[in-house]
DNA sequence: ATGGTAGGCAAATAGC
DNA sequence: GCTATTTGCCTAC
């Protein structure tokens, strides 16, 4: 404390003085306990040098050019009469509402087909594909998926914010409770002994003769056919599968001395095409199976095929004991039983259609096969839920051509509209002269079309709706050209307009969207799948048990009624341990733990008892030696008991990083999760195992087999920016087919807490003591065959933490909820993309009542392409300064330190909620807290506020309240969350007086159902003020918050006025009315006098009491805290809630924050002035006393 | 790229 | 060396 002040400040603040005094002490006991907080920024993982884009289009573009040149001189058939569009009718019932009386459509009415000959064959884009695909896939920053919301217990059911999503923080709570009870039994339960446990689904071994599909063999299972001896002809068609089979199993060893002089696939170059990729391999192959010799590769082929033929399966071992405990192995029989219950084909139905639970989805965007969608689920095969791929092939673009003159035109049609209905004329006359007044914005369409060298096209007239920002397209419905064509044609300009048409919507849209958009896909459900056609086993392009293709989204379909139980889902969690390449400053993989858990449930929370069950759960470690050293001795003993021990290889000791890598990707081929878990896995272990892959070489027929796309090309995998932001697109696009879920992340939105570290988490949540094990005490861990048993145990343990996070949270079934009430992609959900999920939600619902949505960016595309362009010159100028900016990253894994990075914050755009200016002090007689129930969602039904509904001037100026009497879509969409949540808890009542019969498990899925509705319905007010929404409509978001300072300030004046009672503070919703009285039955009549006042003052806003305080200490706006009464079971007790206040923020000391804490409870103890002085007296000089101490030892 | 604004407080920075 | 302003962080709603 050497920078401490002489002790003359007794007349200074005391505040300031003992804050400042603790944070000394803090920092002082910091720097002598090796600090609590870490100030490294995250972990992150030093690849390369920036690579810059250098793709030479213009070759391609002349080639186009001309080709146009060719195309414009064909002539167009032009004889569509039909309008409207593939008729849909609308399926709320499984949501139970209907929005809109909608129209009736009918198929029949399609837009036929034009057609242009092409004279040649189309000049082939170079395959440039997925790399460049990464930079379109979509985000990973779960920077909040239900907002940050207090960890709290036991409140009351009614209270509910506008914006602050407590739900969770109740929901949370009870799992808490009912967990830790859960874990307490295991905990008192547990024996060291563990059994034996066998694995159920070890589906993926067998070669799963599939006759629907006609192949013998999945490509999977090719690597460990056995290997011939790459002949020097290399043309043998059969080469790309031997060329990895080599490379699967050869050691780095002998490639690293080859490796100057053998040529390097430059695997995250788009530009090469995939021949000269794959020639490039062979050529390497060649050489090290030369330089390895044959005998080498024989025989490591040979300890493959071996192990593949043994059951992976979960054994005792150190670890688990407190797990794995009383749990019977499963013998023999019954796993035989199990694996004969495998059924190699679909079951197909009598139409021969098949059903399939769809659970995530990835789109083509380059290449030839732009456009084309990949589907991944689940289908049941006999008692089996097996992995699926389902490939949709010619998906169609739909682009609307918004007529100049519209309102001319459509009062024309409107009144010829009336003529058909009283037939005055005939429906073919219509349809004539609808076509007629749409053929001049038809002609000039098909003219742009045939220029982009689009040969196969539609258009048709129909009546759409707009309400959107778009200033150009009038509002309300009119006639417009819809236009389709295939998604593999280039897409029109956005900006496009010309003499007929005054803008182009729909442009932006991508195939994925469409398809769920169209086919009314919301979230993970069943649908069936008709004409489909297996993929044979050569053209295989995922993973998946099962493949196949289907050339029409139309052949897809929402499964008519609940088909099926809901599917369970197999989730595997990963660890690894790295050691730091302090030459490159890279994480190197040396150790990888894979638990798997089978079976698990996506509908409901499961308890601990019910997932932590040996049959359920499959374990797995890889670990390598260290670069020119030996394995401990000792070791490889070990690992062989193990293996004995368990009955299969739970353990598998490799030479080199690339054989781990190769290793840990066929075990989680064979596993086939549906679910990759981890902690930080998106900041960390994928990002590191892509790197590594790509570092290491490994065959792009491995490393893929971490997502379930067979894919060539490893994508452009960039830095992430930002710690805790998720991975970047290149890494997800990677998994595709595979849902992440990343505890880290997820934590950090479902619980408050001090630090997110596994560590922590661990400790405060799952009660366990986790041993950290940093990436530079790694190395020493190999000297001895203990120790480096240990790592592998940290390993493994780490991974099951995850997983048991990942259960305790519950995130799986309340994300899934939560995708299912907006209909967006689950993936997402996880994520925490909750601006995408209102987005869908709202483009769903906008779509079913034929709305032509906004398109993504296109209001700022021109703005966002200037920034972008300075943006990119600005970093380049910069870059060759900052160059050592990069240096200290590689010093983390996923422990997860705090080093939150956020990015650079905007300033706000308009006006939020009022907040009164507190009567500052001690108050000691009971103070009502009213606060508004959902006050935003409330106000937006209220004054009927939606796109269709407010007038948005041009010039910015403040809108006004709607005077529409039709209700708008948006308090359509509340009214119906609302309701929806009404009814669902109402079931939990229902279910809950049944007497002794009640489920509990009914009753938390219908918690976390009722949950997910109203989180749904508060971020929808977010969305509309977030400017990087599709929805974004700031004039709402302004006249929303607008009404809300009014109705606060309305209420204040009747309070304080009306009913003359004394407001002391209010912040957004809420106000506190101090009532003076000493008798919580006096206060509870003022509390009901004054809702019934304010309530009656509108239709559906409603204000509650949300509780009495005893006592009350009022510092500050947003700093305050108080004695709150509350009841449990009847009976009332007290707790202190505390806002704001410094002891409540994670950047004070703990010292700081207890010492305070004290000081708040002898202060609210109501105990007399002199005993509570007295007492925060004491307290300070007994710390004092500390200080002085630690100062004697320096 | 990955809902909002209001607000307090400490530290950093600007300006004299 | 002092004050005023800005920035970063974290919270309340
Ligand atoms: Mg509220
Ligand atoms: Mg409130």
């Amino acid at each position: 404390m050497a920078d401490d002040e002489p002790v003359s400040g007794r007349r200074r603040p005391r505040g300031p003085e003992a804050t400042e005094r603790s944070k000394a002490l803090e920092r002082l006991k910091a720097r002598i306990h090796g600090g609590r907080r870490s100030d490294a920024t995250g972990p992150q993982i030093r690849l390369e040098n920036p690579v810059y884009d250098t793709v030479p289009e213009d070759e391609y573009n002349a080639l186009v050019a001309k080709r146009r040149e060719q195309a414009r001189s064909f002539i167009v058939d032009d004889e569509g009469l039909g309008y409207g569009d593939e008729g849909e009718e609308e399926d709320w019932s499984q949501a139970g509402f209907n929005l809109s009386s909608g129209e009736s459509e009918d198929e029949s009415e399609r837009p036929k087909r034009k057609k242009v000959e092409k004279k040649d064959p189309q000049p082939k884009r170079p395959s440039s594909s997925l790399s460049a695909a990464a930079a379109m896939m979509g985000g990973q920053r779960l920077s909040s998926m239900f907002t940050s919301s207090v960890f709290k217990k036991s409140r009351d059911d009614k209270a509910s914010e506008s914006i602050v999503d407590d739900v969770i923080a109740e929901f949370a709570a009870d799992e808490t409770d009912r967990l830790r009870r859960k874990r307490a039994n295991v905990n008192s339960s547990s024996s060291s002994v563990t059994n034996d446990a066998l694995r159920i689904n070890n589906t993926v071994r067998d070669k799963p003769s599939v006759d629907l599909i006609g192949a013998s063999s999945l490509p999977a299972n090719g690597n460990a056919e056995s290997v011939k001896v790459v002949d020097s002809d290399g043309s043998d068609s059969g080469f790309e599968q031997k060329s990895e089979a080599v490379s699967e199993i050869e050691d780095l060893a002998c490639v690293s001395s080859e490796n100057g002089q053998a040529p390097v696939v430059e695997s995250d170059d788009c530009k090469i095409n995939e021949g000269i990729v794959e020639a490039k391999e062979m050529k390497k192959a060649e050489i090290e199976v030369k330089s390895g010799g044959k005998k080498e590769v024989f025989t490591l082929n040979a300890k493959v095929k071996e192990e593949d033929e043994e059951d992976p399966s979960l054994s005792a071992t150190a670890g688990w004991k407190e797990v794995m405990s009383g749990a019977g192995g499963v013998d023999a029989d019954s796993k035989d039983a199990l694996q004969n219950q495998q059924h190699s084909e679909l079951d197909l139905e009598k139409d021969g259609s098949f059903f399939f639970y769809i659970l995530d989805a990835y789109e083509e965007f380059y290449g030839e096969n732009r456009g084309t969608l990949y589907l991944f689920g689940k289908v049941k095969t006999g008692d089996l839920y097996q992995s699926c791929c389902i490939i949709v092939k010619n998906m169609q673009r739909c682009i609307y051509a918004v007529p100049s003159l519209s309102l001319h035109r459509t009062e024309e049609m409107m009144s010829l509209e009336r003529d058909v209905q009283e037939s005055r004329i005939s429906s073919a006359d219509f349809f004539k002269k609808l076509q007629d007044a749409v053929s001049d914005v038809k002609n000039e369409i098909a003219q742009h079309l045939v220029n982009l060298e689009v040969s196969n096209f539609s258009m048709a007239p129909v009546k759409r709706k707009y309400a959107f920002e778009r200033s150009e397209i009038p509002a309300g419905e009119n006639y417009v050209v819809k236009i389709n064509y295939s998604f593999k044609d280039p897409v029109l300009p956005v900006d496009l307009k010309g003499e007929s048409f005054c803008a182009l919507l729909g442009t932006g849209c991508s195939a994925l969207e469409l398809f769920l958009i169209k086919r009314k896909i919301k979230g993970p459900s069943w649908l069936q799948v008709s004409n489909f056609s297996p993929s044979s086993a050569s053209r295989r392009v995922s993973w998946c048990k099962f493949e196949v293709t289907v050339d029409s989204p139309k052949q897809i379909n929402s499964a008519p009624k609940i088909t099926s139980k809901i599917p369970p889902v197999v989730v595997a969690a990963i660890n690894l341990k790295t050691i730091i390449n302090e030459k490159q400053n890279i994480n190197e993989i040396v150790s990888a733990s894979v638990v798997c858990c089978n079976m698990v449930k996506i509908d409901t929370p499961m308890m601990a008892s019910e997932w932590r069950r040996p049959e359920r759960l499959t374990r797995f470690t890889v670990v390598r030696k260290l670069d020119g050293s030996i394995f401990p001795m000792g070791f490889n003993k070990e690992v062989t008991d193990r293996n004995l021990q368990a009955g299969s290889n739970i353990l598998c000791a490799e030479s080199s990083e690339r054989a781990l890598l190769n290793r840990l990707m066929l075990e989680l081929h064979k596993l086939d999760s549906d679910v990759l878990v981890g902690h930080n896995i998106s900041g960390f272990d994928l990002d590191v195992l892509l790197h590594r892959s790509q570092a290491c070489k490994v065959a792009s027929s491995m490393w893929s087999k971490l997502g379930r796309l067979n894919r060539s090309t490893m994508p452009k995998l960039r830095r992430s920016k930002v710690f805790g932001s998720g991975a970047d697109p290149g890494i997800m696009s990677c998994i595709a087919g595979r849902l992440l879920c990343d505890t880290y992340l997820c934590s950090r939105d479902l619980l408050k807490e001090v630090s997110y570290s596994l560590t922590h988490l661990a400790k405060s949540h799952l009660n366990k003591i986790r041993t950290e094990v940093a990436p530079h005490e790694v190395p020493k861990m190999f000297q001895t065959a203990e120790s480096l048993m240990k790592l592998i145990e940290y390993g493994e343990t780490d991974a099951w933490l995850s997983m048991e996070l990942m259960f305790y949270l519950s995130v799986l079934p309340l994300t899934r909820q939560l995708t299912n009430i907006s209909g967006n992609l689950w993936g997402k959900t996880l994520q925490g993309a909750r601006a995408q999920r209102v987005e869908y939600l709202l483009l769903h619902t906008f779509h079913a009542m034929k709305f032509m949505v906004p398109d993504k960016f296109s209001y700022h595309a021109k703005e966002t392409k200037e920034t972008k362009l300075m943006k990119r010159r600005l970093t380049h100028d910069v870059e060759d300064n900052n160059f050592d900016a990069y240096i200290d990253d590689a010093n983390h894994d996923n422990d997860a330190s705090e080093a939150d990075n956020k990015k650079s914050k905007k300033g706000p755009s308009y006006a939020g909620g009022l907040v009164l200016e507190p009567k500052k002090g001690l108050y000691d007689k009971y103070i009502l807290l009213l606060d508004f129930n959902s006050l935003y969602p409330s106000i937006i039904q209220e004054y009927n506020i939606c796109f269709t509904t407010v007038e948005r001037s041009l010039d910015e100026s403040f809108p006004r309240l709607p005077s529409s009497k039709t209700t708008g879509v948006l308090p359509e969409v509340l009214k119906n969350l609302v309701d929806r949540r009404k009814m669902v808890k109402s079931w939990i009542k229902n279910e809950k007086n049944k007497n002794e019969k009640t489920d509990p498990i009914r009753v938390q899925q219908l918690d976390i159902q009722q949950q997910a509705l109203k989180l749904t319905a508060n971020s929808m007010y977010g969305c509309l003020g977030f400017s990087n929404s599709r929805f974004y409509a700031k004039p709402l978001a302004e006249l929303i918050t607008s009404q809300g300072r009014e109705i606060l300030q309305s209420t204040v004046d009747l309070v304080q006025n009306n009913l003359n009672l004394e407001v002391i503070y209010g912040d957004t919703d809420s106000i506190m009315i101090y009532s003076g009285l000493d008798e919580i039955e006096e206060a509870n009549k003022i509390a009901v006098r004054v809702i019934q006042e304010v309530n009656k003052k509108y239709k559906c806003l409603e204000i509650d009491l949300d509780g009495l305080y005893k006592r009350m200490l009022l510092l500050k706006k947003k700093k305050y805290a108080a004695v709150k009464l509350l009841y449990k079971d009847g009976t009332p007790y007290e707790a202190i809630e505390r806002k704001g206040l410094d002891i409540v923020r994670r950047d004070w000391s703990i010292l700081a924050k207890e010492l305070g804490d004290f000081c708040l409870t002898q202060i609210l103890s109501g105990g007399s002035c002199e005993d509570v002085v007295e007492s925060i007296h004491n307290s300070l000089m007994k710390v004092n006393c500390i200080v002085l101490q630690y100062q004697t030892f320096f």
